[in-house]
DNA sequence: CGCGTGAGCCGTACGGCTCACGCGGTGCGGTACT
């Protein structure tokens, strides 16, 4: 698909006189067939990588997007153009509604479907896809992946059947926010070929990065809502819980601020009033959980405070950029106690059901053919989410296999498989409590915060960037150049103890490598040359 | 893991302390009930 034609479409369909050099790489790839993994901040066209491909492309694109409130903006755009058809599929849809956009899916008639994974999952969604037969399959959110797959939305971990199963058109992943270890495994679970990597930059130098130590529980309420008033508004504060969020909206409304909680204990049309009062500028603060967020894409965000750490850097980062978007001065403020990490612990600490996978994999061996979810679902009396998450983890263990029409064979011994699959589980969950520990990095690092951030999205700052409180402080220790270690960034090695990993930051004497086995684990480079605990791996 | 809540106790009559316990995030879909 040559570049002109993709030019001329942007014009003609959307309006777009200049496409960015990112974007026409990703189109020009997509539009040629090749697999594609984007990584650009929102507000950048991201959506347009597919969106003008969609147009020139002879045949139907499928875009799985996490939110059905996402989908319907999306749907609602397009349809705005001239020519595009779009549908969405979801549980929302009337019977009468569903059954037409469902015929036109499988006549091809449209030019664009959206969807939620779970839509995939059963039923009549997945020979719809089929028949039409896609020309291009988008993951929007593709950080959604890692970061829900593995248990809240295993349907995610599904996708690369239904690529399989939809005849393998070229897969297009869509992210904001993806460190390399995140895009690998975007890249592996999706089954993605050879994929085009276009990476574009992380670096948000008008957001001044700021750290506040809390020494008790105490303190951090006054601290964070003095912070919180004495910000340029508008902004987000973001804290750990739903009950803190409540409890922080009525201490500033109390103070004469505008203040609204948002969370998912709130009812639906709650939350929306509260979105679109702070899109149209009627509120001074919005206090959230990490359920307000994605799809936000408002330019005058002065401040972004978390008064509890984050689960990982990668959230962080997502959620402290929608900060600045509009390149004026921003803020980015955490307050940090050690303590706040144990929650986060405590929520990526969810360990399987050793017994339920035992079960499980009984009756999967016992059964005299392959058995459906569905089955399975009710002889547990577990909930679909529940048995797609140990089919998941049986799957990945090698003990059961997911046939083309969903259902699952194996006839590997329970216990074993029961074993094998927890010890899947528990990788996962080591490495997910290694990215709570970064965070700490982050908040501990006495280095300049930037280099330390962009170092972990694999991006190099040669110097201290001077708008973090570490370098205003003129205390940023200089970081060591990677040029003294006998292991680059982004290089394997090989650890005594803990295996392979990969080297992903330098920060003063100490050095950050991410463990296939158990996570990040930062070590004192000296001491790691002295006593040989680390061979760097030829692959 | 650690915070907030409520029960129970102290030691002197209502306030304050300690301790045990439960709970904590994200959304899809479908079902049950107005």
């Amino acid at each position: 698909m040559p570049a002109e034609q993709l030019r001329a479409a942007a014009r003609d369909v959307f309006g777009w006189e200049r496409l960015r050099p990112g974007q026409l790489e990703a189109m020009e790839a997509v539009g040629a067939g090749r697999d594609v993994l984007a990584v650009m901040p929102t507000g950048s066209g991201k959506s347009a990588t597919y969106q003008v491909p969609g147009v020139v492309l002879d045949g139907m694109v499928v875009v799985v997007s996490p939110l059905v409130a996402l989908q319907h903006d999306q749907v609602q755009a397009l349809r705005s153009r001239p020519g595009v058809r779009a549908v969405q599929l979801n549980s929302g849809l009337s019977v009468t509604a569903r059954r037409e956009a469902l015929a036109q899916v499988r006549e091809a008639a449209v030019d664009f479907v959206f969807l939620a994974p779970e839509q995939l999952g059963s039923g009549d969604v997945l020979p719809a896809l089929v028949q039409g037969g896609p020309a291009l399959l988008v993951v929007d959110e593709a950080h959604c992946l890692c970061s829900w797959g593995h248990d809240f939305r295993p349907d995610y971990l599904r996708l690369s059947h239904v690529i399989d199963a939809v005849g393998r058109p070229p897969v297009l992943a869509l992210t904001a926010t993806a460190s390399p270890p995140v895009r690998a495994e975007i890249v592996a679970r999706l089954g993605m070929r050879d994929p085009l990597e276009v990476v574009r930059g992380f670096d948000r130098p008008n957001l001044q990065l700021l750290v506040e130590d809390v020494r008790e529980d105490g303190q951090r309420r006054e601290a964070v809502v003095l912070r919180v008033m004495g910000e340029v508004k508008p902004g987000i504060l973001y804290t750990a819980t739903r009950a803190s969020a409540e409890r922080y909206a009525a201490a500033l409304a109390e103070l004469g601020l505008s203040s609204a909680a948002y969370h998912a204990g709130m009812r639906r049309p709650v939350r929306d009033e509260v979105q679109q009062r702070f899109m149209d500028g009627d509120l001074d603060v919005v206090v959230a959980t990490t359920a307000f967020g994605m799809g936000i894409d408002k330019s005058d965000v002065r401040f972004v405070v978390h008064a509890e750490v984050a689960d990982s850097v990668d959230s962080y980062y997502q959620e402290m950029g929608r900060a600045g978007r509009d390149g004026e001065p921003a803020v980015a403020v955490l307050f940090y106690r050690e303590a706040d990490l144990g929650l986060r612990r405590f929520f990526a600490s969810g360990a399987p059901d050793v017994d339920v996978l035992r079960r499980a994999a009984a009756l999967i061996a016992h059964a005299p053919g392959p058995v459906a979810p569905k089955a399975l679902a009710e002889e547990m009396h577990l909930s679909p989410t529940r048995v797609t998450s140990v089919v998941n983890l049986l799957e990945q263990a090698g003990a059961v296999e997911v046939l083309e029409d969903g259902s699952v064979a194996g006839e590997a011994d329970p216990a074993r498989a029961a074993c094998d699959a927890a010890e899947v589980a528990e990788r996962h969950r080591l490495v997910e409590r290694s990215r709570v520990e970064m965070m700490r990095g982050y908040a501990e690092t006495t280095g300049c915060r930037r280099q330390f951030l962009l170092g972990y999205f694999g991006e190099e700052l040669t110097e201290p960037c001077g708008n973090c409180d570490r370098c205003l402080a003129g205390a940023s220790t200089a970081v060591q150049e990677a040029i003294d270690s006998p292991f680059g960034l982004q290089s394997t090695v090989e650890h005594v103890e803990w295996g392979r990993g990969v080297v992903m930051q330098y920060a003063g004497d100490r050095i950050t490598v991410l463990f296939e086995t158990v996570g990040y684990r930062t070590l004192v480079l000296d001491t790691v040359v002295e006593n040989g605990l680390l061979s760097l791996v030829s692959l």
